[in-house]
RNA sequence: GGCCGAGUAGUUCAGUCGGUUAGAACGCUAGCCUGUCACGCUAGAGGUCGAGGGUUCAAGUCCCUUCUCGGUCGCCA
């Protein structure tokens, strides 16, 4: 029978010395040192436990014993011959006197060395998550998460908002990423969607007088994965505060992140509060991306003024800006950085170009020759030293934007003395357009999301109508919180007023009808007097995916999909019983001509 | 959906110009070893080279098709 343990295995140390202990855990290994002698090493949460075993009877009891079988030891503790100051139990060693399996493993070979699973495909990974997880390195991104979220919890709670949770069964929503559909049994041909994030129902909260709402929201958008972008579901720290500000929000998340960061990240954090504000423009032009990597030292400049006249056919496309970034001290070689600029391509899109000043101060190599007849301005302009190295873009502004800004990132990582990788920067992007020339369409679209309310209000919009300003250049509240590079959160002042809200749909060619159709209960609610109100909400996948200094976010999602949206270990998705589809009211079209 | 990369022993990988019996490390099995801690030493077992087709006297290797996984772009209010 199984008996309760009196210590785990990470808890023993000099002072338990000739205690009659019991403990449990998963055989880890067993080293064989001699006849009848080995160690066998018992791992648990806690961590490792050493059992000496030196009499024939223990040692062919163990040897029969396969690797992670779960095993109960009771025996006594002995200060070791030869101590391992590596390991916190290392003083110390039990001599067994009983020993039990609990759970037996029954293969000797297992799909891969737990301890080393991190090195292992990560369809085994994820097929055998249970054993993935033993090691403690996996484990410990687990606990970390677990530790954040209790932390944000914690901290959101002192700063006075309610925790309350929202429907996971909802209403599909028409905007924004694909919806995870719930067939309804009771409504024959009609569907629930799983919520995208719980965007109306805070808002409805604030409607209803909660005054500072948050919630650890699961979120769900049926879109394709990414390194950062779990597939199918992810979770935020969803909040929202009435008669609130954007610096009212601030405030808050530069308050409750930057304890947490501090203590569980990996890193120091660099910045402090007040965060860096950034307009959205500037980040385009500055760092060729909204979410920059202020780690990274370089900034980019326009050239455009410069390149005028220049050989370079590129260079005179009608519409073309010309887009560089400098980094000083470069030692890249020419293969090196056809590579670099192969990789920014195949980021971007768009082929960059380079060329450097060498150690005399000649401008050499990529497009070099094109300047020749202008080396003193562009030298100016750039402030070019010897050794340094430029990267060009050149295109559309959007286009150049985002080139050179992938180029910015490969060279700030690639060139020493650029790049503070082991820290954490902060900024906010702010003052987010209003609208935009979709692409498609050709029209006039929602930036983001249509819940933003358009700084300077009803008039704003009145004077756009009236053509006395252009809409693209109207902002709103709206902010993201980067870190690092990556998209940590997005947030807004909300719309409150239904006359603005309509006023802003209308300048899509859309009306008050939209809005009631497509936002019933908001639109209703805001007429029922709604107060000012602002939010966000920050990934804590991908926080804590910062805080462990991981690059994939499979690595601090407990049970993650592939990159397929597929649940390997559980089987998920399959197929269902005729039965339960029946009951759905749903007739599944035959695999073959659905792919057709 | 596009592009790039990968798929060879239980695992991680190597495999030259197409040429004899497809190798290494870890793991596994057996033996040796009384202070190991990534224990060590000796020996052994273990392969549908992702799948299908083709070229060839001969294919892990070349060609075609296809599947799977990963990265990336699209997409992600």
């Amino acid at each position: 029978m199984f008996q309760s343990r009196t210590h785990n295995c990470g808890e023993l140390r000099m002072d338990n010395i000739g205690q009659t202990v019991t403990i449990a855990g998963w055989m880890e290994n067993m080293r064989e040192v001699g006849q009848n002698f080995a160690f066998v090493i018992v791992r648990d949460f806690y961590g490792t436990t050493q059992v000496v075993v030196d009499t024939e009877e223990m040692f062919r009891t163990f040897k029969e014993i396969n690797k992670e079988s779960t095993v109960q030891v009771t025996g006594t503790v002995r200060e070791r011959d030869s101590k391992n100051p590596k390991i916190p139990t290392g003083d110390i060693e039990i001599v067994p006197t009983e020993v039990r399996v609990l759970g037996k493993c029954r293969y000797n070979e297992l799909p891969f060395e737990v301890n080393r699973s991190r090195e292992a495909d990560e369809t085994a990974r994820l097929k055998y998550r249970y054993l993935d997880l033993r090691n403690p390195e996996v484990k410990d991104n687990i606990v970390l998460r677990c530790n954040v979220v209790a932390a944000l919890r914690q901290a959101m709670t002192e700063h006075g908002f309610l925790e309350i949770t929202t429907p996971i069964l909802t209403a599909s929503s028409p905007e924004g990423a694909r919806d995870y559909l719930v067939p309804a049994r009771k409504h024959p041909g009609q569907f629930y969607a799983l919520p995208q994030a719980p965007q109306q129902f805070k808002q409805l909260l604030m409607v209803s007088g909660i005054d500072r709402y948050f919630q650890i929201a699961p979120c769900f958008r049926d879109e394709d994965a990414r390194g950062d972008r779990s597939p199918g579901e992810f979770y935020q720290l969803d909040m929202e505060m009435a008669f609130a500000t954007q610096e009212d929000v601030f405030t808050v998340l530069e308050d409750v992140l930057p304890p947490i960061f501090a203590k569980y990240g990996k890193y120091d954090t660099a910045s402090e509060a007040p965060f860096l504000r950034i307009p959205y423009l500037e980040a385009l032009e500055k760092y060729g991306t909204d979410k920059p990597d202020l780690r990274i030292d370089l900034i980019c400049q326009d050239i455009t003024a410069h390149c005028q006249g220049t050989e370079f056919p590129p260079f005179n496309e009608e519409g073309a800006e010309v887009k560089a970034v400098v980094v000083s001290g470069s030692k890249l070689t020419r293969k090196q950085i056809d590579a670099l600029c192969a990789d920014t391509e195949v980021q971007s899109g768009k082929k960059p170009y380079w060329f450097r000043m060498d150690e005399n101060g000649e401008l050499v190599g990529g497009v070099a020759k094109f300047f020749a007849d202008r080396k003193d301005t562009i030298t100016d302009a750039l402030g070019l030293q010897p050794d340094c190295l430029v990267g060009i873009a050149v295109g559309p502004r959007g286009q150049a934007q985002k080139t050179i800004g992938v180029m910015r990132n490969k060279l700030g990582a690639a060139v020493e003395g650029h790049m503070k990788k082991e820290q954490y920067s902060f900024c906010w992007i702010v003052d987010f357009p209003m609208y935009e020339i979709g692409e498609e369409s050709g029209e006039l679209e929602f930036c983001h999301n249509p819940f933003s309310m358009p700084n300077g209000g009803l008039e704003t919009l009145l004077k756009a109508e009236r053509g006395e300003i252009d809409p693209l250049a109207i902002t709103a509240d709206q902010y993201d919180l980067v870190c690092n590079g990556v998209e940590l959160s997005s947030g807004a002042v909300r719309n409150h007023d239904p006359e603005i809200m309509v006023k802003a749909f209308e300048m899509v060619r859309l009306g008050e009808e939209d809005v009631k159709q497509r936002f019933p209960a908001m639109y209703n609610a805001f007429c029922y007097g709604a107060p000012p109100h602002a939010g966000i909400a920050p990934g804590v996948d991908r926080m804590v995916m910062l805080l462990a200094g991981e690059d994939s976010i499979r690595e601090v999602i407990p049970f993650p999909m592939n990159k397929n949206a597929q649940d390997i270990m559980m089987g998920a998705p399959g197929t269902v019983d005729p039965k339960q589809l029946e009951e759905l009211h749903i007739a599944v079209t035959a695999v073959e001509e659905a792919e057709e």
